[in-house]
DNA sequence: CCAATACTATGACATAAGTCAGATTTTGGC
DNA sequence: GCCAAAATCTGACTTATGTCATAGTATTGG
């Protein structure tokens, strides 16, 4: 982006702070504008027919929320609510596509995202359908680590309710917590109150390659 | 498009018969071009640890397979194989390359498709993880029915194996099979050889709605 | 600081769905 | 048309996972 046109999104940018918990969009709405993570985490989540929230992406940092009903003009389908504090921008719709008319690096960049988001959501299908709810526990606790990290004392940065844990996974609470108090048992995690790590990862990969 | 860039792509373009069964390429190969769909049907899945195929999604007349990684420059994530007789073009990767740096519209179009279909991904993240293997089966043939119609006889068009259709709902051949005798025994489906007919759209549409 | 509320944990049980085995039917190549 | 190979179907069984109940444990707001 030119420095012009990095002036005017910023000059058309506002900020907003959120308390974990609250929703930032909700599925179904009309968004003028997508949102930006400038700090915390929030929850992509959709409410399944028999009441239960699955979580399809989690938002931190640098990332766009609400791109595709933006740039698709369609609702959001999609509930976005913040799992940590957040602080998040907004950036105006008409901003938005006067970049992506003007600016063809810009677009680019956005396409080839959106194509790398596509190549991940395939994989997320092929996970659900195919692997066992242990396997995909598993899997989880290493996407979390990969993607915020783990603290000095092993334990993940991102500190998620049990139940949030299983809509990420698609499985009841209670099986999710079978699972970690199995895992714990095995010696393959720690927890602490809320707080999870690994601590072996060589036998949570082996869970993760099971067949 | 202009009708020069229509012109242009129309020269580069190439196209190739395949035979039901036949792959028109597979995961992890790199692509130097993408393939339109002309005639046919086209089954794109994935491979998962266990060795089960995910078909992630069926494609026919008109949409294009490979934009994804000819975008995103990676490698292949799925496996395109014909599911009947197939007549597909191929368009080279500098004429796409080239089309959308010097054609907005163009870009913004493809842009707007992609958002579609990660909506749709979203939503089939959802089904599978939320819904049951019953659920999802009559929404497939739903899926079907109003992607490919049926014939004057009430048979969906598109006729796939057995095989096929576990690995879109992504469950056993053999649980495919019972769910199958189970809804022509309820007379919810009619099936006649491989084809299958629905019969009772309110009452299969009820399975699908079920808690 | 305590009560109210939400979250975590565990047991008992029901049921959905996968696996294995074998029978029957269909299909395609010669 | 015939035979081998592939696909479909059904039964018996096992296992994974969800549901319901209940108790213990944190958190939070007043």
């Amino acid at each position: 982006m030119s420095k012009e046109e990095l002036k005017r999104v910023s000059d058309s940018k506002t900020t907003k702070s959120l308390k974990k918990g609250e929703t930032i969009f909700g599925e179904g709405e009309k968004l003028n504008g997508v949102y930006c993570v400038r700090d915390g985490v929030s929850k992509l989540s959709k409410l399944s027919a028999n009441g239960k929230d699955q979580i399809v992406k989690l938002a931190s940092k640098g990332q766009i929320l609400g791109q595709r009903s933006v740039i698709a003009e369609e609702k959001v389908n999609l509930t976005a609510v913040a799992v940590s504090d957040m602080e998040v921008c907004f950036i105006p719709k008409d901003s938005i596509v006067e970049t992506l008319q003007t600016n063809p690096n810009f677009t680019m960049e956005v396409l080839r995202h959106m194509a790398h988001d596509l190549k991940e959501a395939d994989d997320v299908i092929v996970n659900m359908s195919q692997n066992s709810v242990k396997q995909r526990m598993a899997a989880a606790f290493f996407y979390l680590r990969n993607s915020y990290g783990e603290d000095k004392n092993g334990f993940l940065n991102l500190i998620l309710s049990r139940e949030d844990i299983s809509n990420i996974v698609g499985t009841a609470t209670e099986s999710a917590i079978r699972i970690i108090s199995e895992f714990k048992k095995k010696g393959l995690i720690k927890t602490l109150g809320k707080k999870i790590g690994i601590t072996d990862e060589k036998g949570l990969m082996g869970i993760v390659e099971e067949f």
